[in-house]
RNA sequence: GGGUCCGUGUCCGAGUGGCCAAAGGAAACUGGCUGUAAACCAGUCGGCUCAGCCUACGGGGGUUCGAAUCCCUCCGGGCCCA
């Protein structure tokens, strides 16, 4: 793995800089990061099979520390996962049966593996992956409520805000289960911190209340300092979560959200923001950094900045070949006139667009429009392809379709092999024959 | 276990027998202005064989010419009491 170029000599300038540390309780967090070697672990939820961009910045940080010399441990919550953070609207969760589990664990590890160095070949900063439901699930509740639980005063529980917003809530209460989460938790980083050395802990910053709890009891078990540190939430200009777009979540996992829809959705990120998201995760560095937001400062329609973070976090999470490829096929459907597209091109953008591929029997005969847009998934119905059509905003080869009743027919074969269907101003479709 | 309140469209939230595909807000989509940005303005925002029909107000059953609205029951949730 590479070193960290983008670091300046000292990681805990260059976490300060980029804005990373929201809180920490480490009064002197230099001297205990700038010397290396600390291990230091992150929580994730193995409730799917991928990660996706909001856990983004976890891994960009955990990658920033390896880098720096520190030892990483990705924790699945596979038994907390079955519990549910009291934090959320969280409803409900459903246990994971192992087979899932052992599903998820394997998507989320190739993910992580883009990230963190999990070879031998990475010595002492070797990252981990561990599982809590290793020890959470044999963990007897007498044991636990004996050399854990009578660590913590229901009233300092009841005071963490998760818990307190439950209570002001009038419509909802909260189950003892999740009342419990945090305890668990905590009884994570006293395991990690006994089974592995860990001393330090990073969250996001709705997670402090439920890290102090572990550094608390990890102090009052053995006796030992360890720490917190929890990372921003990234949000958006207008303060709302980041990395949701249209069809939920933006993942990860190529099958699930493409490396074009990836780049798509990145270099479509509002201007105020690009220099934050940057510093979050880009790896250049935050001179370099400044030096684009300059840049896209005096020419805003350039959008430099926004390509760079798009390509870089297209790279880190897919691969070089395939920003090159979402570069690519953006450049061509954006940039120019689609006119000038022939097949060949087309068929480059088909492999990042969305493709449908029809016979050609059937175009001969000509296909409705509507029918077509919905089968496309470019509307969720015939009445909203009905609709969107009425309102002007979709078209075929780059030319507005005016009639609800229109047809795609042979004529409209792009070197007899593609159509290109737009929805507003960047959705794209494309037909292709078979 | 007892009492009581609640369960509405993607979310929040009105509606308490017909005028309800259901107010209002948010989100979202489209158009305009731009730069594949933001803000702003306008329209749309259950489905379909679209001036009509179908499906929907936690599930099932019932009363009624007619129910999201009334009754029964089941499920889920809050609060209080035991």
């Amino acid at each position: 793995m590479a070193t960290y170029d983008g670091a300046m000599e000292r990681l805990s300038d260059d976490l300060a800089a980029r804005g990373l540390i929201h809180q920490s309780t480490d009064p002197d967090l230099a001297a205990t990061l700038d010397g290396g070697g600390v291990t230091f672990y992150i929580g994730f939820d193995p409730t799917a099979d991928s990660l996706h961009l909001g856990n983004l910045l976890q891994l960009c940080t955990m990658r920033r520390l390896q880098l720096a010399g520190h030892r990483p441990i990705a924790l699945a919550g596979g038994g907390t996962g079955m519990i549910g953070d009291p934090g959320g609207r969280s409803e409900e969760r459903n246990l994971l049966d192992d087979a899932q589990l052992a599903v998820n664990l394997e998507g989320i590890k190739a993910q992580l593996g883009r990230f963190l160095d999990f070879t031998d070949a990475a010595g002492p900063t070797q990252a981990l992956l561990l599982d809590n439901g290793a020890w959470l699930r044999s963990l007897s509740m007498i044991e636990f409520l004996r050399d854990t639980g009578k660590h913590f005063t229901v009233n300092e529980m009841v005071a963490k805000d998760s818990v307190r917003s439950r209570f002001e809530r009038p419509d909802q209460g909260i189950s003892y289960t999740e009342f419990n989460y945090m305890l668990l938790q905590a009884y994570d980083f006293l395991q990690l911190h006994l089974e592995h050395g860990c001393a330090l802990q990073l969250g996001g910053s709705d997670q402090w209340g439920n890290i102090t709890m572990g550094t608390s009891l990890v102090r009052k078990v053995t006796g030992n300092i360890v720490h917190a540190m929890t990372l921003p939430l990234v949000l958006k200009a207008d303060g709302t979560k980041f990395g949701k777009s249209v069809g939920g979540a933006v993942w990860l996992d190529r099958t699930k959200t493409s490396p074009y829809e990836l780049y798509q959705f990145l270099i479509n990120v509002e201007d105020e923001m690009v220099g934050t998201y940057l510093r979050y995760f880009s790896f250049r560095q935050v001179a370099e950094i400044e030096a684009l937001e300059a840049a896209q400062l005096e020419d805003p329609g350039a959008r430099v900045a926004h390509k760079a973070l798009a390509a870089e976090v297209v790279q880190l999470v897919h691969g070089a070949d395939d920003a090159a490829r979402a570069e690519a096929a953006s450049q061509a459907l954006f940039a120019g006139s689609l006119a000038s597209l022939d097949g060949t091109s087309l068929a480059q953008v088909s492999s990042e667009v969305g493709t449908t591929s029809i016979a050609r029997a059937e175009l001969e005969a000509g296909l409705a429009l509507l029918e077509v847009l919905a089968s496309t998934g470019l509307v969720a119905s015939k009445g909203e392809a009905r609709r969107a059509v009425d309102q002007g905003g979709v078209s075929v080869n780059d030319v507005k379709v005016t009639s609800i009743d229109a047809t795609i027919t042979e004529g409209d074969l792009i070197d007899e092999r593609f159509v290109v269907l737009r929805k507003g101003k960047r959705q794209y479709h494309l037909l292709e024959v078979r």
